[in-house]
DNA sequence: AAACTGCGTTCACTATTTGAACGCATGATG
DNA sequence: CATCATGCGTTCAAATAGTGAACGCAGTTT
């Protein structure tokens, strides 16, 4: 599946380093080769990415990504949204907290008695 | 899958609501009845939930999930661990966010340009 | 020329989750 | 009493998601 979470991700990586590898890629996203394949070709797909090949310091033809003019334009939207997402999260995290916290000194005071 | 998670959260709605049947109990988790099934079955099997009979108001036969005496002592333990996990996942939030924003300003100020 | 290296790609396999369908027990209805 | 309706736990075929070994290719090294 590709989410907001691995399109902004990508971007970003890609974005810093546009020669690097599915297997490096794969190894920072944290999942295997085969999902950021998919991922990466989802992001062709919609023109947010497009492959290009270079040489590199060996002389050695490689690939390359590159954010279109469209991916340069919708990453921001794309941060956004899961700026967005995460901050939900975060406030989620912290409700659970203070009831778990609530329910941790509870268990513990029953164990007093 | 079996994890922290969903010990906590079943022993918790199985404490407040013992005659809970699976299909609430799923709606509460927000995952399926099978799934349900599966993780109460896994409770009731490593000793910390057992299964009741009991009469409900209409006098009919229901089933009632109760905490055994591990189950009571060991859902202090899984909370504990639960918040701490939880805890580790917002600091990480924080952190994720932190970097999220500067992202975000950084295209807005390229946007800009 | 043969072996080696590192790349993207593929896809059979495993893991996980879902929810429709089933059998059973009870209550309600004719 | 017989039938239907309801609600339960259980099951499991199907859908979905994710993995990583294996492959073909291209360039480099021996």
């Amino acid at each position: 599946m590709l989410t907001d979470e691995y399109r902004y991700k990508i971007l970003k990586l890609v974005q810093e380093k546009p020669e690097i590898s599915q297997r490096e890629l794969a190894k920072a996203l944290g999942i295997s080769l085969g999902k950021t394949n998919f991922c990466l070709k989802g992001l062709v797909d919609v023109g947010l990415l497009k492959v290009s090949n270079f040489r590199n310091s060996q002389n050695k033809l490689a690939y390359m990504y590159l954010l279109t003019p469209k991916g340069i334009e919708e990453k921001t939207g794309i941060t956004m949204r899961f700026l967005k997402y995460k901050m939900q999260e975060y406030e989620n995290l912290q409700a659970e907290i203070e009831e778990l916290r609530r329910a941790a000194e509870e268990s513990v005071e029953k164990e007093v008695e």
